[in-house]
Order: C-alpha cells, then sequence, then structure tokens
DNA sequence: AGAAAACTTAACTTTAGGTTAACCTTAAGT
DNA sequence: ACTTAAGGTTAACCTAAAGTTAAGTTTTCT
C-alpha cells in the first residue's frame, strides 16, 4: 500500500473517539480526533483526511453544519464524509445526503460493518493517493507546474485543458461521461454547451496525439497509454 | 443524464397511485405501478426498478410479504425497497427491516421529503450496486472503462452492446425476456422492434463467442460461463 | 487600456452505432 | 416429415452524437 489512508473522527464523546480510535489504527489507518465540530473542521484542514467521521449529536457545532463548512474548503471538497447517527433517525439521513456526506453508521456500532464501509468508501475515492507528478504512455504530468511534458518536450497547457488531461489521466481507460466532466471540471451549476468539451478534447488531440483519447460514443471519453 | 431511474409503487388505492406518479413523473423518473403486491411481484419482475415503493397495508398479499418474495428474486436483491406506512406504525417498521426494506415513508406523504429519500436512497444504492469489475467464464468486464476482455484480449464494445452484456451477466444462468432486456436498456417508453434485440446478440456472440449467449426459444436470452 | 490568450459558441460536417426490413434457418409441435 | 412461429443473418439506411472550424467573448497580462 502507498499510504496509510487517514481518518478523522469527530465526536463529543471521548469514549467513542477511543472505540474508534482503537479499531480504525488496528486496520492500520491514521488516525484523528476532534472533540466538537469547530475543532473538527480546524483539525480537517490541518490533517486533510481521506475520510472523516462525524457524529451528528455535537453540541455548539452538530454534523450537518460541520459537513456543510467542510464541504466549503476546496482542500477538502473530494474528501469522503460519513456521520454517525442512531438508528432509524431517517430525517437526518435525508439532511445528511443533502449536507453532503457520503454514507451512514449507525450506532451502536458494529465493527466489522464499520470497517468494511470504510474500506468501501475509501477504495471508491481511491484518486486521493494521486501523486503531484505523474507519467503515464510518454506523458508526464505535473500537477503543481501546470506542465506537461511530452517525449521531452514541454507544453504549456492551458488551464481548462490540463484539468481536463489531470481527470482523465486520473483513472487511465475509465470512461469520464460529459456529465461526470461538467461536474469535475466546470462545477454541478454552470451550464456549458457539449461542443465545449469536444472542442478541449480536440486541443488536447492536437497537442498530445490522438491516440491517447479515446471517445465512447454515447458514454463519453477516456485516457489511455 | 445517464437513464432516468425506475420507480415501482404498489398501493391498492388508485388515489395514492396518481399522486406518486405525479409527483415522481415530474421529478424525471419512469414510474410503474401495481394495484396490489401480486401484481407488484409481476411488474418487479418484469420492469426491474430501481427502487419499489410498497404500502404495508395491502388485501392479499401485504407489504412486508411482497418485500420478502421481492428479496427472492436474484435480480431484485440489490433494488431498493421502501415501505409507506401510516405514522407511528413501530411495530410494522421493526418487522419491514427484517422483512428487507430500506427506509420507511409515512403517510400522509409530504411530498419535499418523499423526493428528497427519494434521492438520497437511489444516490446511496448506486454504489453498493454491483461490482465495478467482473469476470466470469474467462471474459472480464469493466465496467468503469466500458471494456471487455477475453482471453486477455481487449474488446471495445460499443453502449448498447456493452449494456446487454452487462445486463445479462449480471446474474448468469438466469433468462432474461425480450421484455426485460427492452425495459432494462431502452426503457420503458421507447419503442423498438424485435430484431433489434438479436442484432446486439448476435454481434455480441460474434465478438464473446456463441456459447455463451444461449437462447431459450420463446423466452428469452441467458448468458453462462 | 490594449493585446494576447483562453474559453465558449454556433454552424456545419462527419461518422459510428443503432435500427430496420427482407429474407433465411431452426426447432417445437402435430 | 410438415408447418409455423421464433429466432438468426445481412446489409442498407438513418440519426444522434462527436468532430471541426472559425467567429465571438471573456479573461489575463503587460
Amino acid at each position: 500500500m502507498a499510504k496509510k489512508p487517514k481518518i478523522l473522527c469527530v465526536d463529543d464523546e471521548q469514549d467513542i473517539l477511543d472505540l474508534l480510535t482503537f479499531n480504525l489504527e488496528k486496520e492500520g489507518y491514521d488516525v484523528c480526533t476532534a472533540l466538537n465540530g469547530r475543532k473538527g473542521l480546524e483539525v480537517a484542514k490541518r490533517e486533510l483526511p481521506d475520510l472523516i467521521i462525524l457524529d451528528v449529536m455535537m453540541p455548539e457545532m452538530d454534523g450537518m453544519e460541520t459537513c456543510r463548512e467542510i464541504r466549503e474548503i476546496p482542500a477538502l471538497q473530494n474528501v469522503v464524509i460519513t456521520f454517525l447517527t442512531a438508528r432509524n433517525e431517517d430525517y437526518s439521513q435525508i439532511a445528511g445526503f443533502e449536507a453532503g456526506a457520503d454514507d451512514f453508521i449507525t450506532k451502536p456500532i458494529r465493527q466489522r460493518l464499520l470497517l468494511s464501509k470504510i474500506k468501501a468508501l475509501l477504495r471508491r475515492s481511491a484518486p486521493s493517493d494521486l501523486k503531484k507528478e505523474m507519467s503515464i504512455g510518454g506523458i508526464e504530468i505535473d500537477r503543481d507546474k501546470y506542465l506537461v511534458t511530452k517525449d521531452g518536450v514541454h507544453i504549456q497547457l492551458p488551464k481548462k485543458e490540463f484539468e481536463l488531461l489531470v481527470l482523465l489521466s486520473s483513472a487511465p481507460g475509465r470512461v469520464f461521461t460529459r456529465e461526470n466532466i461538467l461536474n469535475s471540471i466546470w462545477g454541478n451549476d454552470v451550464i456549458v454547451g457539449d461542443r465545449t468539451i469536444d472542442v478541449h478534447i480536440r486541443k488536447l488531440r492536437e497537442k498530445l496525439g490522438d491516440e491517447n483519447f479515446k471517445t465512447i460514443k454515447g458514454v463519453g471519453y477516456k485516457f489511455e497509454a
């Protein structure tokens, strides 16, 4: 494994935190904790965890609110958030999903279920262990420098093209639908025409070679080495 | 948008069905209905919906029983089921979870709540759906990559062929009727001729080997390893 | 501010994939 | 063995989706 996934647990009961810490560390996760929402937010900003477990019921700032604020932070946009709730708190589940939760864990906590859920969630969001630089099929991508190198030649890509390249190459072979692409690069709300994506794809093909960007008609695009 | 999620509503009161249909269709769902449990089961088998709303109190076969029977059907193992109950019927909730329910909606129905619940449930169920990769009888299917590998050779299938393969292979050995296939891949409303399916099956046989796709004359097709 | 670069759009072309229609083959039932 | 309905095959056709280009817009940089 590349690096231990980092999990932040936020709950106002120390007992629960201890229990979670014990179990998660035993499974090889890097665990950090906070006793309330406000502190959780601070720790999250500092530690940039891969997954956050948030108790819904907390004094001062509850799980929902914390979740919403976490989602506001660009660096934490993609972190996986699961709530801890008492069973049958239906309403909080709905509100929770709307606040940006990815999943729910009900109390009392069933260890096995907790661990398998966490494993599944992390697996699903695996891009967390993306490197800043990567090299696929003769193309090197340096995400910090916004720089692409093909066959030793530096190519300076404009923002949108670069983002598109980074997105597609983040999961080589995987098909990204136009919807995926729009959501990731432009954001849910922005509306741009369909042809816009094509144009950017075209530019990428022009600069980096046709063969790497495959069209799956009716589905989307994928990057291949 | 990928495809409209399909919702089956089962209730013995036509008024409720009308209300549900109206509201759900307005939200862009594909809705089908049934007036009792027995019929609900039939429709479920035929339509393979993504979510089922079941009234608990129904003559003949109640929601619980229907739910249990639905869960017996392999192709519907992962469908999301929510019950419709009168407020405060706690007992039925407990029994309902045991029967395999995923959630409860209480009457009188609050529109907003209903819709956000459904949205949440569908969102939540999406990941657990099926594995992204599967391997059956020497054929590997990667749903993210829209890619099929047979004997180590990559085969890029067109959309419809791929969808058909995914459907058939989702329950190997199970016979899918033409109706099943049309409903799942083309959707309720679209009308395409019968020969269309044959053609796609033919292409699959051509590319992946005859032996895996069996015809059950007068019934449908099945995938076998 | 002005120029240049990046981004989006619009109008048009191209094409892969999907559908159909016409005909052929097969298998179940008599 | 004959009939018939269901399924198989083929190639032509059609269309929605993607490609292309160039002309606007907006943003960024000096």
